[in-house]
DNA sequence: GTTAGCACTCTGTTAACACGAGTGCTAAAT
DNA sequence: ATTTAGCACTCGTGTTAACAGAGTGCTAAC
């Protein structure tokens, strides 16, 4: 494996690199600090880490920079966890420092704070709308024949849908679905209610209510919530910043790319567990991230939900500051988001 | 004043460099059938157009841009209103095609399709909400000690804000709350609301309810509803293509101006009535904004109020083609408003 | 009033060249 | 057996000069 001076130098290329962004070569390194040996020395080592994989040359005779291989190994074993500086530390507090009662609120503050003190893109996942509960449901007439209806969570998140309706569907015909629905629905998760509407109610309002074809038709609609939640970004315009995008071919591919939300869905919300993630260059698989790195950090809940944060960033990041800032934020996150939810969660 | 082949050699000047974004030059000039007279005529000419300021030369022996007055000239005298291709309007019907019910869904497609016709960025501004009148107050519990309140606008808007009371108020306490709400703020314009709770209710609700200090507070911040609009946008990276905006760091001075949104919004809204108005580079009074144009199209809905739809291009922007659209979008735009508002402003 | 012709100016591209930073290799020093 | 000094070689950058191309302004001829 890997010698105690080559674990150094390839450290401190990196950390070079990441600061500076440009080629390091066994010159410059010799004369820092940390390291003690002559520049042949450290060339010889550099050509073996090379060899190996860790680090490349952009041309025959420059400095060398960091391959993917090379970012991979330095976040996995050469990373010590950073402390935060006391300022990035009170940043995070301030956004929990005023009383906050709306999940979106809080989520969008904290994509704001990562992205400012990061300089990268971030992007924030909150819980999964789809698995809330109904708490209530209440149709508020507008004008003859349109009205809005109002679904309420229990997580106090409110979906609201513009509708309208036969003529000959009665005020009283309305109240007494909207009854009905209250009755029956309380409790449902967002995702079942157009199947329940459908299979179970169906059956129900036959019995009950006159017209019930047309205002199932009415609300069937209505009841088709949103498939996946709004992620929110903060930041977005950060990466012009970062010299790897000053060729704005490449500036224009990753925006395109982080305007189609779709798509970065995917990439946010992973499938395992708890913790951070972090996945280099063309571990992204997708063409306009080979040059970044995506950490996502992914929290627990109370209701058993979770939730993603993440930071979009070139590959030359600074992994240990970003993974430190992800870490608390998430913890506080979670604990903030926890007891939003899990308040409103007692019956 | 300028004769009639000035305004030839103008009108063409200004219309190959939109298409090309390279200055003219006299040779390429008296190519073009339209222009009849040799390349050393041309030059006379453009000379006398320099001096009186309507074009400009970006070296000495380059060829000639448009000044800022040009474009103005242009946009006030040479413009021949163009008409649609068939594919245009086919597009922006298209936004109209489903049943829609939602203000901010139609609007959100308008700025869409507007950009990706243009390849400009769209802007658009839906009616003001602040006008909107309460149609009903609602409060949903939550859980102990919170609870969600709704405000349904008679426009089909929904606000919805968490709020938290003390324990020692109770369920009863509340809803009678809410139905003095009712009986008394029905009617009022959100702009209004907070003033009214504290000024008219106050009064009220000391005579009726126990712990209405208390009550006071928890609703006051819940009826400060958000001082002005949600600006929508479409195409919003759009500006990289053009080649006025290959410079990464005039580049990143637009969309810092375009992401600070409260900017935008003054120079959306224009004070003066309804129509087209366009903004020509400095007359924007805005430094990231000197190498671009605002088209600005007001149109009036139905309640009294006004929409906005703005297209933000280059002043090299096909001001022609821009403007037809805006016209023809505004004008469909203003009739389905009125529909939408219309419709549900019966009482 | 119009145009042909010409000198002049500016841009962009290309080639040549020197310089600096970096590498790889070899041989000497430790 | 390591480490280091030295040297030849390579590549990218920046500078300079030369030159073609596009355009202008002016003058003189039409």
């Amino acid at each position: 494996m890997l010698t105690d001076r080559q674990l150094l130098i390839l450290q401190v290329i990196i950390d070079d690199f990441i600061r500076s962004a440009q080629p390091v070569g066994s010159r410059s390194l010799s004369k820092k600090n940390e390291i003690q040996f002559s520049s042949a020395t450290v060339r010889n080592e550099m050509s073996d880490l090379e060899e190996m994989g860790f680090i490349e040359k952009t041309h025959t005779s420059s400095g060398r920079v960091p391959s993917e291989k090379g970012y991979r190994f330095y976040v996995d074993h050469l990373l010590s966890p950073q402390a935060l500086q006391q300022q990035d530390i009170s940043q995070i507090h301030s956004i929990f420092a005023e009383r906050i009662f709306e999940m979106e609120n809080i989520v969008q503050r904290s994509a704001k704070i990562l992205s400012e003190l990061t300089n990268y893109t971030s992007i924030v996942l909150g819980p999964n709308q789809q698995e809330n509960r109904v708490k209530q449901i209440q149709v508020v007439p507008l004008s003859e024949g349109t009205a809005i209806a109002i679904i309420v969570t229990d997580t106090g998140h409110v979906e609201s849908r513009r509708f309208s309706f036969p003529k000959d569907l009665k005020a009283e015909d309305i109240e007494q679905m909207v009854r009905l629905l209250n009755d029956r629905l309380a409790g449902t998760p967002l995702m079942e209610l157009h199947d329940r509407l459908y299979k179970e109610m169906a059956i129900l309002l036959k019995r009950h209510i006159a017209n019930y074809d047309l205002m199932l038709q009415a609300f069937a609609e209505i009841m088709n919530v949103p498939v996946h939640d709004k992620l929110f970004f903060g930041g977005k315009m950060n990466m012009m910043n970062q010299p790897e995008f000053s060729d704005i071919e490449k500036l224009r591919l990753l925006m395109d790319m982080i305007e189609r939300e779709d798509n970065l869905y995917n990439l946010i919300r992973p499938a395992e567990g708890i913790g951070i993630q972090v996945k280099i260059g063309k571990e992204n698989e997708n063409a306009a991230m080979e040059n970044c790195s995506l950490i996502t950090a992914t929290f627990p809940i109370a209701s058993g939900q979770k939730g993603s944060l993440a930071i979009l960033g070139p590959t030359r990041m600074e992994y240990s500051r970003v993974i430190s800032l992800l870490n608390m934020l998430s913890g506080d996150l979670s604990k903030a988001l926890s007891n939003l939810y899990g308040k409103s969660q007692e019956r």
